[in-house]
DNA sequence: AATAGCGACAACCGCCTCCAT
DNA sequence: CATGGAGGCGGTTGTCGCTAT
């Protein structure tokens, strides 16, 4: 048998909590702290349900929280973790000292989704619009689903499908974009090999979001995931995907984490990216320009000068618009008549 | 002044995994 | 081993305050 039921569901009260309320739950805290939660409103003398005390205790109330506005660091922190991880909001939040997952969870429902949209990036897969439309225009012959890669396709993203070159935005896309524009002239089969590792991964991680909160911790191993998401298997030829291979190239998701909390933001900016990219690419650096590599890790590069690099590149808001830009040409380039194919929603 | 629309955020809902019974 | 609640999580809804009309 199961233990007894935590509380009258329909006797208990609901909605806004009172300033006396919070007392009562900081009040016990205070003197018994966290844990068993069942038991807490019986014992702080409240009418709730056990689990809308921890909720409010972990979201509101305890102390170590931050209640002001999320900072631009913070901003791009959410945004490059959730390139990486979709939207695991407990895990992001533990990346941002002082905030809960509620708070990022609202905070990038309410403002980064709609700037992402704003600028033409869809905010599930963090592509370019017209680069995502290209792979749905690929994939259109088969039926619709579900598939939240394609949820982003609505009026709202529509209307706002074309970049615009008024939002600032000083961010790891500045990055990933300039290089993209810097490789303007390689050649087309090259580009659908990065987008295709980068698809593999976007869908190795979403195929597994059932299992949510371990998986990031699963990173540290070796083991192989395949894809069980049906779609993933139509849009993608990825039979399996080797954590151990993204670690070996992702340095921001790969084991010493805190390591990277150590540096400069600049490099906590550092782009989360598919691997062929990152190899060459990121920089990381500290106050001092060093940064060392776990065991068994490679060799993160640490170049004061090319942080500095990037803070001009985030500072200049343009040159992201620019490698957008530049990412459409080359798209439509690749597939001409991408904007003319039919597709099925 | 009234109110509709909207954004921000707190709180709830439903599902999942873990674990006590 | 089976059952069912606790705790954790992501998605969604409700509420409040501000602004535009």
């Amino acid at each position: 048998m199961g233990r007894p039921p935590c509380c009258d569901k329909s006797n208990v009260k609901r909605g806004l909590w009172t300033p006396e309320e919070d007392a009562k739950i900081l009040a016990y805290v205070s003197n018994h702290g966290t844990g068993n939660w069942t038991l807490v409103p019986k014992k702080a003398g409240l009418n709730r349900c056990g689990k809308s005390c921890r909720l409010r205790w972990t979201n509101y109330l305890r102390p170590d929280l931050k209640h002001d506005g999320f900072t631009p660091q913070e901003e791009m922190l959410i945004i490059n973790l959730h390139a990486a991880i979709g939207s695991r909001w407990s895990l992001i939040a533990r990346r941002l000292p002082g905030r809960t997952d509620n708070d990022v969870k609202n905070y990038w429902n309410t403002k980064l989704r709609k700037k992402l949209m704003k600028m033409g990036i869809d905010p599930v897969t963090h592509k370019p619009v017209s680069q995502v439309l290209s792979d749905l225009g690929s994939i259109s012959t088969f039926p619709n689903t579900n598939n939240n890669q394609m949820s982003f396709v609505n009026n709202d993203l529509m209307k706002n499908m074309l970049p615009t070159r008024t939002e600032p935005y000083g961010s790891q896309y500045s990055s990933i974009t300039t290089n993209a524009s810097a490789k303007k002239n390689t050649k087309v089969d090259q580009i659908h090999s990065l987008e295709h590792q980068y698809h593999v991964f976007s869908e190795a991680s979403s195929s597994n979001s059932s299992s949510t909160s371990s998986n990031i911790e699963r990173l540290s191993s070796t083991q192989s995931y395949s894809c069980q998401n049906p779609q993933a298997q139509i849009t993608t030829p990825c039979s399996s995907f080797e954590w151990s291979e993204f670690l070996h190239s992702d340095p921001f998701i790969w084991s010493e984490f805190q390591q990277l909390q150590q540096c400069d933001m600049q490099m906590v900016m550092s782009p989360l990216k598919p691997s062929s990219l990152m190899q060459s690419e990121v920089v990381i650096s500290n106050n001092n320009g060093q940064v060392g590599a776990s065991e068994g890790s490679v060799a993160v590069t640490c170049d004061p000068s090319m942080s500095y690099q990037m803070k001009k590149q985030c500072e200049n808001h343009s040159s992201f618009v620019d490698g957008i830009l530049d990412k459409d040409s080359e798209i439509r380039e690749a597939f001409p008549n991408i904007l003319d194919a039919a597709f099925d929603y």
